[in-house]
DNA sequence: CTTTCACTCCATCATAAGTTAAATCGCGCA
DNA sequence: TGCGCGATTTAACTTATGATGGAGTGAAAG
């Protein structure tokens, strides 16, 4: 879709990110990170609401954000949309397709984002050389589920002001961890329309709920910056308990 | 918790569920087939509503379904309990327990439900020795996630009478696949407050659209078994399309 | 045969969330 | 400065689902 390629840029930064957020969930030895940096990855950004990967597609490559957010959707008949989960810099949004040939889903970048990405070919020549890599990326694929478990609890048992906090919640947990929030705040660049595609509500009911949390004086969101005032109050009313994000 | 040991059944059966279900997704070399069969399983009966491993357990060993059913579940502050994944014959429902130390939900036996341990270590000799098959069990954690994935849309976006629908389906083709379901009908072991639990519905609404999934015609449940009288009429219900499961 | 128990089913009322539509805000742009 | 457009907010009303309590049913146990 949409893209500017940047041929020109070095592909040191993404390895970067890759190994710090490996290390994140996982033991990583200096030989793995090693064999991290000699993939061979292609830069590109792409503009807000674009898609990286198309619902259908086969892919030859996988990605890996560096910058900005993505996330995967699927559309339903009746027009309704399902977003499964949010992608930060440093996730492998798409490392399934190694193993799934098409993709059943797509995957759409939220404003202004870049992804790095490396041929299949590449990535199996690795996994088949560094069993202990091959490992990590295999539990970084659980813990995408564990993720997804969570948001199962989320839709089935909570009500909206918990789903939404408890998104809330999950995701100035991954950020930080990255590095890319801090002081409880962070770059919310969702629509209300989006967080309701996430959360299994409509878009005025999304709304309804986050005026709950600015009532209750949880949070701020204001110009897609995210302030989050209350971190316990937050954590109560989301039931969140960070164990199933498997950090280390 | 509740069992029978066995200790002395032979262990060959618990392989050859294990290389049904894996064919059913995957390619199988004859290589790998005797890898499987060389694992040494110890098998175990579970009586009805017991749990096999408990929610904060560290566990040493995988199990691996031969008989019954089993479901992941966690329960929540307030009493409520969410299921996340029903497992059946030849499946493992915890082979995530490798990677991923300690258990974050319950796993539990539904009605009388046979399973075969395997333990880690033996799980990982195997792993580092036999690439392809590492693989293909890395691929079902992948479908096994795809099934979440489909259990999150059902959850967000589909109403009650469209989400039993749609299990209804896959637990139908699940239960074909590995030759335990025939003729659009199975053995259905759960009780309608389970079905609730899986489905974030009230046991009353769960009965509610039940009964109308029974007034449309499209199934009779009684005594735990389910007949699917119009299968393209529940597939309709549900916006049902198998390609998630990954079933080649 | 009775008792018990778990499950199913049903009626009633309460409430969270969906729907629709319109008003308002905020920002980029002419 | 004012226009235009998408995003947010508010309101009025509808609907799906939750909560409670109680009545049937059938199988197992005594």
């Amino acid at each position: 879709m949409s893209d500017d390629p940047d041929p020109g840029l070095p592909s040191v930064a993404p390895a970067a990110w890759l190994i710090r957020k490996l290390k994140s969930t996982a033991q990583i030895s200096a030989r793995d990170c090693a064999d991290i940096e000699n993939l061979s990855f292609t830069v590109r950004t792409f503009g807000g609401r674009t898609s990286i990967v198309h619902e259908g597609d086969v892919p030859k490559q996988c990605c890996l954000v560096m910058d900005g957010w993505a996330y995967r959707c699927r559309s339903l008949a009746n027009g309704q949309r399902q977003i499964f989960a949010f992608y930060v810099p440093g996730d492998i949004p798409d490392i399934e397709s190694l193993h799934l040939h098409v993709m059943d889903q797509g995957l759409v970048a939220i404003a202004q984002t870049t992804v790095a990405f490396v041929a299949h070919s590449d990535m199996r020549a690795l996994i088949e050389r560094n069993t202990s890599l091959a490992m990590a990326l295999w539990r970084d694929t659980l813990i995408d589920a564990t993720r997804c478990r969570e948001r199962v609890i989320s839709l089935g048992r909570r009500q909206a002001v918990g789903r939404m906090a408890h998104l809330f919640c999950e995701m100035y947990i991954r950020l930080r961890t990255v590095g890319v929030a801090d002081d409880f705040r962070y770059v919310l660049p969702l629509t209300q329309a989006e967080l309701a595609d996430a959360l299994g509500l409509s878009s005025v009911h999304a709304n309804r709920s986050l005026q709950e949390l600015r009532k209750l004086g949880f949070v701020t969101l204001h110009r897609r910056e995210l302030i989050i005032h209350d971190w316990d109050g937050l954590e109560t009313v989301a039931e969140f308990d960070p164990a199933y994000l498997h950090i280390v």
